[in-house]
DNA sequence: GACAAACAGTACCGAATTGGTACAGATTGC
DNA sequence: GCAATCTGTACCAATTCGGTACTGTTTGTC
């Protein structure tokens, strides 16, 4: 399925919280309460985004994580990267612990060349989105209208 | 996982194929020998995309599938459409039989709006390329970069 | 008219993934 | 010492995915 998983999605919500309340402590109680939504989970994906080094955490009494950084220096695609791990459209581009493609139709791969460049499109696109815009609740349009051509050359 | 499925996958390049055969009649093993891929996968989609009326069939001995349009006015998201079904990166924008949202976590709708965005701006880029796009293996990347704004507007 | 080739429809199955829970530590503030 | 909180790991049910099997139905050919 075409889809971000639910843990991704929940992952995203507690960045933007993090970063609506920048340099604050905030335990996983709190964020979960906030989005009503289970503890574990939110625990689960702030864990995660703090071993990917995009948030900080306290531990101990008092602690929870928090974000002391320039939202805008954190990227759509760094949170979704972390929180997915490494992806792909179409598996012919990703490739095996030796870095070998993993992709079974290679006799196939000129006929599907093109599914790269979307693949890198889309990529692309996640990488224009701060997480300052996720913060501010829009998407903006103008820079990831410029996304494209620059991936285009890629291809 | 963000990826499309291997069902949809094998659509695609199924799809490519007819295309490229423009008009002639393919059966499904000549295109699953083609690809070296399982018989019963490639009748699969080909039943599918032929249901939504993206290509014709030809029933009885000697006959199959054939793509007998303008290559050009088919687009890789009717193709995704009907392979995959309907499909939204976030459940926020799915709807259930009675056209209501399914998304459970509506306080946290402010929190995402841009993921509206984001969902429209893929859908987008991949309506900008067409069949013909896809047989001729290369992305077209003006097209795609042009994407965005006409989207942006509805966000 | 029999037969073979090919599409049409449906049902099924094992494996992987997803969404969620549970629990035993480790760390820190009071 | 205790409570609050993060850390790590393991587990489980439900769903989805990838693939197979089987029973029609249609059509061309001999």
């Amino acid at each position: 399925m075409l889809k971000i998983s639910k843990l991704t999605d929940y992952g995203l919500l507690a960045a933007v919280y993090l970063a609506r309340h920048n340099g604050e402590v905030a335990s996983a109680r709190e964020i979960a309460e906030f989005y009503h939504l289970p503890v574990p989970m939110i625990t689960k994906v702030l864990k995660t985004l703090h071993q990917s080094e995009l948030i900080d955490s306290q531990r101990g009494s008092g602690g929870g994580y928090l974000f002391n950084g320039d939202a805008e220096a954190v990227t759509l695609g760094q949170l979704i990267e972390a929180l997915e791990g490494p992806w792909d459209l179409v598996e012919c581009e990703t490739t095996d612990d030796q870095g070998h493609a993993t992709c079974a139709i290679r006799v196939a791969c000129p006929s599907r060349r093109f599914m790269f460049g979307i693949n890198r499109a889309v990529k692309g696109a996640f990488e224009q989105v701060t997480l300052g815009d996720l913060t501010r609740g829009v998407m903006p349009v103008a820079r990831v209208a410029q996304a494209a051509p620059a991936l285009g050359a890629n291809v």
